[in-house]
RNA sequence: GCCCGAGUGGCGGAAUGGUAGACGCAGGGGAUUCAAAAUCCCCCGCCGCAAGGCGUGCCGGUUCGAGUCCGGCCUCGGGUACCA
């Protein structure tokens, strides 16, 4: 046999698996269903190498449970709307139908010389009328069960560009084209109620066993279950109609130290204060300079303002606070006003010393550690809740406790005085779907000045996007086609205006799993298919997506199943989730400054400050010379951002068709599952990949050129071992993710095969074996060697091996000898050997009578069976 | 800022609390060859001639025994609700 040649032998093998429609899925109720799903791709036109490694993991998978005689649903498609596909229109002048299916075609000729186990005759991209006219009916019935509504939220705004601004497009502050300094604007909005499923989407993550901790952990934390207070100070002459402040507090066991009442700058007290204020009415409209993004209001400089109010505080009347605007209290937690206890929270004692306002300790360490108190001038003391401390102000004297059962204790109190009450709050806010734009799906509502707001006739779903478009200008050019909006209201008939928001696209994206069980149906799902093939069995994705894409998807299979669109069994889609580290790669970046500049539009003048604009390079557009980097084309200096994710914007993402093109698929897959543990980031190199095709074709080699061996050789025994030890290590591997250390597993396996003596059956059994374990992972070699081998049929479709239990021990057994923990020495003794008998053995070796000179006795002897012996002298 | 992770040779990494560095890459040496390619064999954590000592980001703890468990840090990565 020649050597082996990928480029000729991956396609025959891809024609026959289409040919037999080996992954078509079939309902097939006397075998066991698998649905095996890997988060589908945004078509961004390229298929990048974390792709490569994503799909080559949920393929490892369903080969593996194909040959273990499930039937298996491995299905794909595109997760198509989105905002890159407007950004290619304003650049390059393309419709972005046009650009967004364009790239489905090239990306799925891509996909194509994979071998991936896909069933294509499901495939369907979020984009199609089909799909979308679904989801749409889907929100209609959300909407008839209460689970839509309509309330006013703030959105970045461009201010020169008049335009909505995603959070990415939102750079320190300014407007990713225009430079404008963005601002904070209400608009109304449609969302989901997402809040009310916040304890049963808490509760069950307990049962779902076959997730990730960390992923549940960040779940549970993004919930934010608090058990607090919520109770109001009265208000000194307040403005007309407000004569209190409501706050809510999770530590009311500190309410004896309170220094201040801090209110958000869009609090309704605040609102009506600014009238008579410019002073407090310029504070805001300072803070509402900032985008909406928590990272950027948290890491922004603490200010506030005083509004020269007092309050009094509910335990001690003669006691007032002053009342305050703080840029970080957010209106949408809790009540949009918090009380400031500065000796317990950092964040109010940098507010009260800029603001020289009291500090007062309500407890105190329980033993004296000489720290330095806040009053004193040390950070806010804040030790873990379950810790006890010295209560100086609490409200049961000076007492002891755990900051637990002070909180309980404080809210009881309380409760029983009348001032408050105990509540449960969750910071989880509602889904806020609305996105002013074109490229998504829209949303089927009709406003109507006498029936107001109405949802569209199911019948006339779906409402689609109109094609002709342009992006000549920023904006929705849905608000601007001349007939688009035009519609007849679905109640009265009268003339009446389409909704032109589209839902954001992780809409789109939160029950497309159901899509596939029926991808062709009238209806979203088909009752028959998803009690079927739901639920998902192995979710696989990247663990970027651990709160927003997971838990709105889990929402929204509960919402399914209200309005009877998924079976009760399948309110958690995914049975299992394994989370894929991410592929990195170096950034090159540029960076420009630009000086001050005004911009007039529609007679309004906006003032732009001086600033910096980053550029980033692909690979091949910079140089490295003298340990540095320089972009070729003009020599500028480039900065290397190391290890970052890779994302098209940041243009640093790595091409795997040069892989493919040189070495074929099969190295590719075996490159990217042997590089790394799939849970880990990977920085990408391209070193290993050509040791990884020499490997298959030494495979191949060792198979095919065989000598000729005598029907029974030495150590055919031996070699059966071998065999099965290989089979339970390669499949335990597979089945608990650990792709990497299966891959280092062959490679043992396949040098023991290459230097084993046994005899011809024994070399075929095994060289078999190595076939069909390196399947799932090189599935056209491992064809191309089943038929080499004589096998029947596909390997494909071939049952995996199983490994006898019995051939899997060894009878003796090596165990290290420790002294004091440090390996001496080591002896052989059979497996069963007795702990007394081991001991003996032990006591005689030279390393163990060295360590015991003048007859000493070991203070102790640890035998662990089968493992180890530690002796402590 | 807050939440969640990760950190082991020159590199990717392996290791149910039980011989740290499997397997692979890179490197070194050798065989084969007229020569090369390809292939095969051997060496390969650090210090030390050796005996031996030191070693899993840093500091401390639990344990007969810690990469693994606990406490405190450092650095890097992800998320932070309109990137997907």
């Amino acid at each position: 046999m020649s050597r082996y040649d990928a480029a000729a032998i991956e396609p025959k093998w891809q024609q026959a698996w289409e040919t037999a429609g080996t992954f078509t899925a079939t309902r097939d109720e006397s075998r066991p269903k698998y649905y095996v799903l890997e988060m589908f791709p945004y078509p961004s036109g390229n298929l990048h190498i974390g792709h490569v490694r994503n799909y080559t993991m949920g393929d490892v998978i369903a080969r593996y449970k194909l040959s273990t005689g499930h039937a298996v649903l491995h299905p794909m498609g595109w997760d198509a709307f989105g905002l890159p596909a407007e950004n290619a229109a304003m650049e390059k002048k393309v419709h972005p139908g046009a650009w967004t299916y364009a790239n489905i075609a090239s990306m799925k000729q891509q996909f194509s010389h994979l071998g991936l186990s896909l069933d294509w005759s499901r495939e369907f991209a979020t984009c199609d009328p089909e799909y979308y006219g679904q989801q749409q009916a889907m929100f209609i019935d959300f909407m008839e069960r209460g689970l839509v509504y309509r309330k006013n939220a703030v959105v970045n705004w461009d201010p020169v560009d008049m335009t909505v601004l995603a959070n990415e497009q939102v750079e320190d502050g300014k407007g990713w084209r225009s430079g404008a300094t963005v601002e904070r604007r209400e608009l109304t909005q449609w969302f989901f109620k997402i809040s009310d499923y916040s304890e049963d989407l808490l509760a069950a993550l307990d049962g779902l066993d076959n997730w990730p901790d960390k992923v549940k952990l960040m779940q549970r934390n993004w919930i934010g279950k608090s058990r607090g207070l919520q109770f109001a100070f009265s208000l000194i002459d307040g403005p007309q109609g407000h004569d209190r402040v409501e706050v809510y507090t999770t530590r009311p066991d500190t309410m004896l130290g309170a220094s201040f009442v801090g209110i958000s700058p869009d609090h309704p007290l605040a609102k009506a204060l600014e009238k008579d204020s410019p002073d407090l009415a310029a504070f805001n409209a300072e803070c509402r300079k900032m985008g909406t993004a928590e990272e950027e209001m948290e890491k922004a400089e603490k200010k506030g303002f005083d509004t020269g109010l007092r309050v009094r505080h509910p335990f001690d009347t003669a006691w007032e606070l002053p009342v305050y605007v703080a840029n970080f209290i957010l209106m949408d937690y809790g009540t949009g006003a918090i009380f400031g206890c500065p000796a317990h929270d950092q964040r109010d004692l940098d507010f009260a010393r800029k603001y020289d306002l009291p500090v007062i300790s309500t407890y105190a360490p329980a033993t004296d550690d000489g720290m330095s108190l806040p009053e004193d001038g040390g950070d806010a003391y804040v030790p873990p809740k379950t810790d006890p401390v010295i209560y100086v102000r609490g409200f049961a004297g000076d007492t002891e406790q755990t900051g637990t059962a002070a909180i309980d204790a404080a809210i009881e109190f309380c409760e029983s005085k009348g001032v408050g009450r105990g509540v449960t709050k969750y910071r989880l806010r509602d889904w806020g779907l609305s996105r002013q734009r074109y490229w998504g799906c829209p949303i089927p509502v009709i406003h109507c000045e006498t029936c107001g707001v109405v949802a569209e006739r199911k019948e006339n779903l779906p409402v689609k996007l109109p094609e002709d478009v342009t992006f000549d200008r920023p904006g929705n050019p849905l608000n601007w086609h001349p007939t688009w909006r035009d519609v007849d209201c679905p109640r009265c008939g009268a003339t009446a205006q389409r909704e032109t928001d589209t839902m954001d696209t992780f809409v789109d994206s939160s029950w497309y799993f159901a899509r596939f069980t029926a991808p062709h149906a009238a209806t979203p799902t088909v009752a028959a298919d998803a009690a079927y093939w739901m639920n998902v069995d192995q979710y696989i994705g990247g663990v970027e997506h651990a709160i927003l894409h997971l838990l709105y998807s889990r929402f929204f299979a509960r919402a399914m199943h209200a309005c009877g669109h998924l079976p009760a069994a399948a309110v958690e889609p995914f049975d299992a989730l394994f989370t894929q580290g991410m592929v990195t790669h170096e950034i090159y970046q540029t960076e420009i400054d630009w000086p001050s500049s005004q911009i007039t539009v529609d007679g309004v003048t906006t003032h732009i400050s001086s600033g910096t604009s980053r550029h980033y390079h692909l690979p091949e557009e910079i140089e490295h010379r003298d340990g540095e980097t320089f972009l070729k084309s003009d020599g500028r200096k480039v900065t290397v951002i190391p290890s970052a994710k890779m994302s098209k914007s940041k243009k640093n993402v790595v091409d795997p068709a040069d892989i493919i093109r040189q070495y074929g698929a099969d190295t590719a897959r075996w490159f990217v599952l042997s590089d790394s543990p799939p849970e880990r980031d990977v920085e990408w190199t391209a070193s290993g990949a050509e040791a990884a095709s020499k490997h298959l074709a030494r495979v191949w080699r060792i198979v095919t050129e065989a000598p000729d061996a005598p029907e029974a050789g030495t150590g055919d025994q031996d070699l059966l071992r071998e065999i099965h030890k290989a089979i339970h290590d390669v499949t335990m591997g597979i089945e608990s993710f650990g792709f990497n250390t299966s891959v280092a597993r062959l490679y043992a396996f396949t040098a023991t095969l290459a230097k084993s003596q046994a005899g011809r059956a024994a070399k075929l059994q095994a060289a078999r074996t190595l076939a069909h374990l390196m399947s799932p992972m090189t599935p056209h070699l491992a064809e191309e060697l089943w038929a080499h081998l004589g096998g029947t049929g596909l390997i494909a479709n071939a049952p995996w091996p199983v490994a006898d239990p019995a051939m899997l021990v060894d009878d003796e057994v090596t165990l290290p000898i420790q002294i004091n923990g440090k390996r001496r020495a080591e002896i052989v003794v059979p497996r069963d050997l007795p702990k007394d008998a081991v001991e003996r053995l032990v006591m005689q070796t030279d390393a163990v009578k060295r360590a015991l000179t003048g007859g000493a006795v070991p203070k102790k002897i640890i035998v662990v069976p089968g493992r180890i012996v530690n002796v402590v002298v």
